[in-house]
RNA sequence: GCCCCCAUGGUCUAGUGGUUAGGACACAGCCCUUUCAAGGCUAUAACUCGAGUUCGAGUCUCGAUGGGGGCACCA
């Protein structure tokens, strides 16, 4: 039975790093048909942001990473929030006081031994209070001081254990410090949390980032005092910038949120993060939900770091729109779609640019010169390409105004046809033709969809006047 | 400072002793085409370095270098 977990505390948006380690979770429960729990980890009072707990339950859902556990979906081993355990991880705690597992600490937070210069001896940095007498524990008590429950690491020894994406890592004892349990507000710290929740909450794997790596050891310690079983570990590489620098909030990186509020469909940033470190095995590179489900293999995640790449994403994401329903793709679109394009027939916009567009913001620049014609230079008739002079469109934008205007059928095709006729009939390649048109009803070097479908969506009154004008800067 | 981890093109990666080192993004060119995009094809581009082990090392060992993580009453 696999039961994993996700664990974040509530700062009020998903980093891209989180959401990695989530959606993990979730595929490997999901894959064996286990159980995926949602934790709240706000052991942190400083550090609570109101409304941030509703942030993730909307982040999880709009990502498609449901959880059969959590704060409000009870699976019977809660309460789901670390809040509400507090009496739980006190009395944990004394027992591993009462088994000479941990003491009690009465020094300052400014009294601690700095770790960072001292020498990893343990006797020299191991904190005094370690070695406090029963009595001596009762007088601090006796002055009044709160005290913190710190863990007691042996002096000699090492500790090993196998992580199934790094292998077997050994620590020697005394590189590892007394740390906090409790703290003297009465929280757990999450060192302690994570161990005492995951064995209550039976979890079988634990995934989480890499830099809990160097930490685990002392949780195995603490399963051992207790003697609980020790859950499997996966650890993942870290998710960088392209520059290699730490991808930090703070220096601007997008969340998960932000990217989707960047014209990013949340398919395609969970695809995309999934290849964060991990791959198939194939050369697969598109992937829906229940695809990653299926290809999920812990045993083929990397160990290296990885850059998280705004570019492959776009691509991605351009990938993910394109394999969009239609109709998905055009009520998704909608919301983006300008005031001053909303007289038109947004059905065949949305078809016209599905194809085109990478990400959703990219809508309203795109569909611009559909109701504000650009103020182009008559340079733009010219294009070697399409075989198109300053002359050739002059002449061919003159002799198919008239054409147009006596249209009585106005749709792409029956449009097409007339102009291919007219093209044929003229003895000029259909480029030629095509090139003058398209280029006066956009005003553009390029424009989503050709000339015909460009005049069937303005319709027959603007294309005309449009094709007027662009005659008009041919005959300045 | 101490400990741990990592190392294939600019980026994401495949590779588990014998490969012309494969794919993807990006970039360039060509084809296709009613412009652009999409699609197709082609090109440029990598095993950090040094010792070993071996008939043979991107793959194993050691060292160096580089990068990252940890050493909080934060998670």
């Amino acid at each position: 039975m696999f039961r994993t977990r996700f664990a974040p505390s509530p700062t009020g948006y998903m980093h891209i790093g989180n959401l990695r380690t989530a959606l993990y979770a979730f595929l490997l429960a999901r894959k064996h048909h286990g159980t995926f729990i949602l934790r709240i980890e706000d052991t942190d009072q400083t550090r609570n942001v109101p409304e941030a707990v509703d942030a993730i339950y909307k982040s999880l859902a709009l990502a498609g990473i449901t959880y059969d556990e959590g704060p409000d979906k009870d699976g019977g081993r809660g309460p789901y929030v670390q809040s509400q355990r507090l009496p739980i991880y006190k009395k944990y705690a004394e027992q591993l006081i009462a088994s000479g597992d941990a003491y009690y600490c009465f020094c300052k937070k400014e009294a601690q031994p700095d770790n960072e210069e001292s020498p990893g001896i343990a006797e020299q940095k191991r904190d005094p209070c370690r070695y406090l007498t029963v009595e001596q524990v009762a007088a601090r008590f006796a002055e009044g001081i709160t005290p913190v429950i710190r863990q007691r690491i042996p002096n000699q020894g090492s500790t090993t254990f196998v992580d199934h994406v790094y292998g077997e890592i050994t620590v020697e004892n005394t590189q590892l410090d007394d740390q906090v349990l409790l703290k003297s507000d009465g929280f757990p710290t999450y060192n302690f949390a994570n161990v005492v929740d995951d064995h209550l909450m039976e979890i079988t794997h634990v995934i989480r980032g890499q830099e809990y790596l160097s930490s685990t050891p002392k949780y195995n310690l603490l399963y051992q005092a207790f003697g609980w079983q020790i859950p499997e570990y996966v650890h993942l590489p870290l998710i960088l910038r392209e520059d290699g620098a730490k991808l930090s909030k703070r220096a601007g990186d997008p969340s998960f949120e932000d990217l989707v509020q960047m014209g990013f469909l949340p398919e395609a940033i969970v695809n995309y993060v999934a290849l964060l470190g991990w791959n198939p095995g194939d050369e697969r590179e598109i992937f829906t939900m229940e695809e990653l489900i299926e290809a999920f293999d812990i045993e083929r995640i990397n160990k290296s770091s990885a850059a998280f790449s705004l570019e492959k994403l776009t691509w991605l994401n351009g990938e993910h729109i394109r394999r969009l329903d239609p109709q998905k793709f055009h009520e998704l679109a909608l919301k983006y779609y300008p005031e001053g394009v909303r007289h038109l027939n947004l059905e065949k916009i949305s078809r016209l640019i599905q194809i085109r567009i990478e990400r959703f913001t990219e809508i309203p620049t795109m569909v611009k010169f559909l109701y504000e014609l650009p103020d182009y230079d008559a340079a733009l008739f010219e294009n070697p390409k399409s075989k198109s002079t300053l002359q050739s469109s002059r002449e061919i934008l003159q002799e198919v105004i008239p054409l147009l205007e006596s249209m009585q059928e106005w749709t792409n095709e029956s449009l097409f046809t007339a102009l291919k006729v007219f093209a044929e009939a003229h003895g000029y390649k259909i480029g030629t033709v095509m090139w003058p048109i398209r280029t006066a009803l956009s005003g553009q070097f390029a424009s989503p969809g050709g000339a015909t479908e460009l005049a069937d969506l303005l319709g027959k009154d603007e294309t005309l006047r449009r094709l007027k004008i662009g005659l008009a800067k041919l005959q300045l």
